[in-house]
DNA sequence: TTGTTGCTAACACAACTGTGCTAGATAAGC
DNA sequence: GCTTATCTAGCACAGTTGTGTTAGCAACAA
């Protein structure tokens, strides 16, 4: 007998790897069994509806990352734990590419479809604690440029990481990775300068 | 006889309304012929394919935007000609967020519909080249925090404000049209502080 | 051995999809 | 008047969808 934690965690992969491949709209139940080399009466042994399904597989994603995140060595420099950790959740590798195209396509629909928003609020109240807490870490470390907002630049971090992503999402390379290293150094520079640091 | 172009542009509009409404996923020719009060035998008379339909259907949202942005009053204080600049893609009302919607879900297929990756790409490229212009306008009048790099800070602006798109799409409600404006309001003082306007 | 339970497979159903095709309606040009 | 082009409507086709139901399989307990 085979774990049914096991065989669901197998269904979800499935299920990303279409998605990456064809996208949200292919993950049919069919699709999916056929993917992961079973049928379809199996399939709905596990998950009864398709939505409990989609719902499962975008809950794992969001575990992955932050299990990474928490994996993050947060000792030394400040600054570089918190690149570290946005690092974690850019698409900048073929497995974390997926997470995000998986990520995106469940955004794009819970914008439309109720069943998906509950979700999708509480992805977003987790991202928003910890972006949060990544501020409050460089201002904990009296890295953060003083003056600042801490509750606006969480916002103001957490929207343009989500932009970062997308645009390395849509502009696939090697160039668009670095751009979005770039774009996020830059944006961490500006708002922990190293001199700030180092008095 | 009606306006060949203006029976397109009702369809696209039919488009919108259910995106808007359902999402792209029911925006199939039937359900578009019958929000548009056609047939479907009608509908394919103006579009021969569902990708030319949607094709079209996202450049006019395309050119919508680009319309209001040439219609900003370019005079006076730089730093608020831009910002109302990106108000003007931000979804703070009910058509422009219906704009974004569709903007949304055409991005997210294009992450995997190599027909759309296209269109998408001409979009990303007008709009790398909007943010340029906003960056140089800032830089022209002296407006730009010196020692910023000029390239950079356009892909950061766009970043963020696609960033600020999509929290206020998945967010819906006045105050996070407030907190979308404070975002950007927050970021374009730091690029562009008041005191560095006023020497 | 006989049950029982977890698991797998296969098929049926009604609804939907994009597209092709044909025929009728309407209006413009002569 | 007639002809021609434009437009509209409707149906057919083959395919896919989510879900329900039924039956068979293996493993394990009594």
């Amino acid at each position: 007998m085979v774990d049914a934690h096991a065989r669901r965690t197998e269904l979800a992969e499935a299920v990303w790897r279409i998605v990456v491949r064809d996208g949200l709209e292919q993950a049919s139940v069919r699709n999916v069994a056929r993917e992961a080399g079973l049928s379809m009466g199996s399939l709905r042994h596990y998950f009864t509806t398709q939505s409990e399904l989609l719902g499962f597989a975008l809950r794992l994603v969001g575990e992955r990352i932050e299990e990474r995140i928490r994996a993050v060595d947060t000792t030394g420099d400040q600054r570089a734990v918190v690149r570290s950790m946005i690092d974690e959740m850019l698409p900048l590798d073929r497995p974390r590419r997926g997470e995000c195209e998986v990520w995106l396509a469940f955004t794009a629909r819970a914008v439309v479809e109720p069943t998906m928003a509950g979700l999708r609020k509480e992805i977003d109240e987790r991202l928003t604690d910890a972006f949060a807490a990544m501020i409050r870490r460089l201002a904990d470390a009296g890295a953060l440029r003083p003056g600042l907002d801490q509750k606006v630049e969480a916002e103001r971090l957490y929207a343009l990481v989500d932009g970062v992503i997308l645009h390395a999402l849509l502009r696939p390379g090697r160039t668009s990775n670095a751009t979005a290293k770039a774009t996020v150094g830059a944006h961490l520079d500006q708002i922990a300068p190293a001199a700030a640091d180092e008095r």
